[in-house]
DNA sequence: GAGACGTGGGC
DNA sequence: TGCCCAAGTCT
């Protein structure tokens, strides 16, 4: 079996390290909060929200007696609200209880997988796990020589043998600067062969195959579509609809009423009425086309446009609000399209 | 096992 | 500008 050198990846960590919010204090909760925040997500990004999301909640407690649409006002800007929603489940779910160091007790949690279970147990409990995430896969990936897809079953089973054969028995800086190795210098393009410490051991490198074991994963195909959004006022305020608490998209956040239509559909006075029916309002005078946006959310490659639009009628299901008194999260298609829009 | 799930930032 | 990516999980 193939051992990663530890002391010369514990001295080179030791180096490199970078300073980073989370790596302060390590108590379960703060690592569970950032390794949840990170799925996905650049470090940058991460780093500028982490303190402020601890200071709301800083104990799952404070997140479990927090409602949902407070949990996702503190996570905005971070995307797949799934997470936070899942969090603050788990947090409810432990109610009094200490955070669980047991591999099983945590794959029990929701929104914990077998990535941030390992790397609960080996940042917060400084256990031997086998911390894989897509930096360390690529490192293993190219240690070992494997060419395929390093999160494929067979080239996992061995990436976990590797690690077995090499974590000390206090695991969490040799986790840790396996991953750091994977963001900083066996990166996915033009990886910095010279600086690293486990070249003298490294298959790809003495193959000179490095570049090859690159794997890209194919995006799913983009869906091209035409948004649209009717601005609605009475008296200074403006009316907001919430998405579905169970949508599978942006649950539970608020929007302009309207709708995703076929790249191709016409926006006419009959689509602005169809649209107003199911609030009980009917079109009152001619709409205006007041601002256009373009945004991606996943998959979906949205042509936003802003139509203020007079109606008479009554509403139901949608709150009339300022702009200073939204009552959570709104989706990012609204926020552009209203800042492009202006007020009036 | 493929597809869905968001966003801000880099180039 | 437009396209790509970034510490996964769930179905």
């Amino acid at each position: 079996m193939k051992r990663i050198p530890a002391p010369a990846l514990l001295a080179w960590f030791q180096e490199q390290r970078r300073d980073l919010p989370w790596r302060k204090r390590r108590t379960p909760w703060r690592v569970w909060v950032s390794e949840t925040m990170l799925q996905q997500t650049t470090v940058a990004v991460v780093a500028e929200r982490f303190e402020k999301f601890m200071r709301l909640f800083p104990t799952p407690a404070a997140l479990a007696a927090a409602t949902e649409s407070e949990a996702t006002l503190a996570w905005a800007g971070l995307g797949y609200y799934r997470r936070v929603r899942n969090l603050r489940a788990g947090a409810l779910a432990l109610g009094k209880r200490p955070v669980p160091r047991a591999e099983d007790d945590l794959l029990g949690l929701p929104g914990i997988g077998p990535y941030t279970a390992a790397a609960i147990r080996a940042f917060a409990f400084d256990e031997p796990a086998a911390v894989i995430d897509a930096n360390v896969g690529r490192v293993l990936q190219r240690f070992m020589g494997e060419e395929g897809a390093w999160n494929t079953a067979p080239v996992l089973k061995k990436a976990r043998a590797v690690l077995r054969a090499s974590s000390p028995p206090r695991g969490r800086d040799f986790s840790e600067g396996l991953m750091e190795l994977g963001a900083l210098v066996c990166t996915p393009k033009d990886p910095a062969c010279p600086a690293c410490p486990l070249r003298p051991d490294c298959a790809a490198h003495a193959t000179q195959r490095v570049a090859e074991t690159t794997t890209r994963k194919r995006r799913a195909p983009v869906r091209q579509i035409e948004a649209v959004r009717l601005r609605i006022q009475r008296a200074g305020k403006t009316l907001f609809v919430q998405r579905p608490l169970d949508a599978d998209l942006l649950p539970g956040q608020w929007e302009l009423p309207g709708a995703w239509c076929a790249r191709d559909t016409v926006i006419d006075a009959a689509l602005v009425a169809r649209l107003l029916r199911p609030l009980g309002f009917r079109l009152a005078g001619e709409f205006k086309r007041s601002a256009v946006a373009r945004h991606s959310v996943t998959t979906h490659q949205l042509r936003c446009t802003l139509l203020d639009t007079p109606v008479r009628g009554r509403m139901c299901r949608a709150r009339w609000l300022r702009k200073d008194e939204l009552p959570g999260t709104l989706t990012t298609e609204t926020r552009k399209l209203l800042l492009a829009g202006g007020s009036s």
